[in-house]
RNA sequence: GCACUCGUAGCUCAGCUGGAUAGAGCAUUCGCCUUCUAAGCGAACGGUCUCAGGUUCGAAUCCUGACGGGUGUACCA
């Protein structure tokens, strides 16, 4: 329910009744405490000013055109010239009624759909994904699976590395290796890497194959490409396997890999060239926008760079996947590439003008220290290592309980609650802020986390699977208590929307956290099937947790966090 | 050097389109299981929102400056 905006209306219309005029928006905002009600209006303080009024003059004024026979129950004038705004309680189980069997818990699909194309992940193929790539992989899930969920049409696009100098290296050790060797010695891809390496600088023989085989592969040659795809295919085989594992939505038809852009780069330069924003600059071809820094775009010697690439990217993304809106969900430390980028792109009509471009940026991961993450021994922490982790620790603490009938189970709910500790541990943070990595904080299953949330649901299912009848009755409000949750069930997609509007995934954490402590309360408040619970209280409980959990379910779904009904 | 970004409780973080007494979690201390899952609930403790100015009826939030962290800054991705 699109509260919020009805609300605003609600205000808009009492202004105009009361022969009230103002240039500035008109913004409803939640109220700071209960005590004052749901929601308030502050605009009668803005407006004194101009109107040389005394603001709570102007406020009664208003309360006095506010339309209170439909949502709104009350309102009030406090303090310097506040309007606080209750909302009906017939109203809100009016509503809630509506959206008993609703599999979208009452969110809508948004007027103007958009055509989304989405980059993330984008792991490096040379490399074993570590846990640097949580942030943009899990981020990236969670911003499309909204994005689709509010009725856009998403392009997911995972740009992975699979094209440079490091692969004519990592081809050449594997061709050496010969047959027998080569699935082995795959495994460890990190261990694959450093081992060329160090056949790289020791022989010089070697490292000329090497640089040869980059050329191979540019020009095609059939020999090296079949290694070089071979090579790929294993280490997007270890990727698949963090992705299955991490429950993300990725798949093999999202890749789009950097290689596939490369027959576009002459092209890129051309366009550059025609629209006069090519110049060359001790050797290096570059575009100067404002600052004096510039965007190489060919190098000296004639390779093509990052840049672009990504340039290449965006006019195929814009064109060829005709996308409204291209997202990338990349780290923070590339904000002012991606601002040149797009500045250029757009200069040079490579994308057009009214498609929306956009970084959503995450801030590094840092360690104790507050120095960007590495191990003791220098090294990354393998994401597929941290998440083996997770579902380990997460057996070691349910193990005890006596919930589960079988070791299947069992496994079933470590892995749930493990992943899901994981990623609500990235999710739950405001996404631009850098944090520090901490086994114990993201493994933890205490307070604001995964489990909170989950086990919520676990106690809403044991209360629905006890009471094991047909849900037919009404909602009726009882108590302040029933009133906030209820309000708050009827506030998701007001949430939804405010997380979609520039991918803030920690909005809907924030979100399921307060609606979980709402439910906490109410359920250690307000009975429901205990004996001198009359039964249309105990439908209407029982009515209000069920939408409790089904809002649980889908905003977890759509962070891509499961559920179980037994913890 | 220049640019961007952050600085909120012992720790980790929300809050930042200006609004009423600045909020959580962890940690610490104390209550609550013969009663729907105690992985829970309640309470206590904890703050000159880095500092100094400015704008405003009103500033953690906006502006300027200082200090401190992080990041970026011409042929890596």
């Amino acid at each position: 329910m699109k509260i919020k905006s009805k609300l605003n209306q609600i205000i808009k219309s009492a202004l105009d009744s009361a022969n009230i005029e103002t240039k500035e928006d008109i913004t409803i905002s939640d109220a700071t405490k209960p005590e004052f009600g749901d929601y308030q209006f502050n605009g009668a303080m803005k407006l004194a000013k101009s109107l040389k009024r005394n603001p709570r003059e102007i406020a009664l004024d208003i309360i006095e055109h506010i339309d209170t026979t439909t949502l709104i129950s009350k309102v009030e004038v406090a303090g310097a010239g506040f309007i606080n705004i209750s909302i009906d309680n017939g109203w809100l189980s009016k509503e809630l009624t509506k959206i008993i069997d609703d599999s979208r818990v009452g969110v809508g699909i948004v007027e103007d759909k958009k055509r989304i194309v989405i980059d993330y992940s984008s792991p490096n193929m040379a490399k074993e994904m570590h846990v640097g790539h949580l942030r943009s992989t899990i981020i990236g899930d969670t911003v499309a699976t909204l994005f689709e969920f509010l009725g856009h049409t998403v392009i997911r696009q995972n740009h992975i590395g699979d094209w440079g100098t490091q692969f004519g290296m990592l081809i050449a050790y594997l061709e050496e290796l010969g047959e027998e060797n080569k699935r082995q010695n795959l495994q460890n891809l990190e261990q694959f890497y450093r081992d060329a390496k160090v056949r790289f600088d020791e022989s010089p023989e070697f490292a000329d194959r090497a640089r040869e085989y980059v050329v191979k592969i540019q020009q095609g040659d059939a020999h090296c490409l079949k290694l070089w795809r071979e090579f790929i295919d294993i280490s997007l085989g270890h990727c698949e396997e963090v992705y299955s594992k991490l429950g993300v939505k990725l798949r093999k038809e999202d890749v789009r890999a950097e290689s596939f852009y490369n027959p576009m780069l002459p092209k890129v330069i051309d366009t550059l060239r025609e629209k006069g924003l090519l110049v060359e600059s001790n050797g290096a071809k570059c575009v100067f926008l404002d600052s004096d820094t510039p965007l190489i775009v060919q190098k000296s010697d004639g390779g093509y760079l990052y840049a672009t690439t990504d340039l290449a990217g965006l006019e195929f993304r814009a064109k060829e996947l005709k996308a409204d809106r291209i997202s990338y969900v990349v780290d923070v430390r590339q904000s002012e590439h991606f601002r040149q980028i797009f500045a250029i792109a757009k200069r040079a009509d490579m994308v057009p003008s009214d498609v929306k471009l956009e970084h959503i940026a995450f801030g590094t991961m840092m360690d104790r220290s507050g120095k960007p993450f590495k191990t003791r021994d220098g090294g990354t922490v393998k994401l597929i290592e941290l998440l083996d982790e997770a579902i380990l620790r997460a057996k070691e603490t349910i193990k005890d309980r006596d919930s589960y009938s079988n070791s299947e189970d069992l496994d079933r709910v470590a892995e749930v609650i493990g992943i899901g500790a994981i990623k609500y541990a990235d999710l739950s943070i405001n996404r631009e802020s850098n944090y520090i990595f901490s086994w114990d904080k993201m493994l933890s299953f205490d307070g604001n986390t995964a489990l909170y949330i989950q086990y919520a649901y676990a106690r809403i299912s044991s209360i629905l699977r006890r009471y094991n009848r047909e849900l037919n009755g009404n909602i009726a409000i009882g108590d302040e208590l029933e009133h906030r949750l209820a309000l708050m069930i009827l506030k998701f997609e007001d949430t939804l929307l405010k997380a979609s509007e520039n991918g803030y995934p920690h909005i809907i954490t924030s979100y399921l956290y307060d609606l979980v402590t709402l439910f906490m309360k109410f359920y250690e408040n307000n009975p429901i099937l205990k004996d001198n619970i009359d039964t249309e209280t105990q439908i209407s409980r029982l009515l209000l947790s069920k939408l409790t959990a089904n809002t649980i379910k889908k905003g977890l779904e759509i962070l891509g966090i499961e559920v179980v009904e037994r913890i």
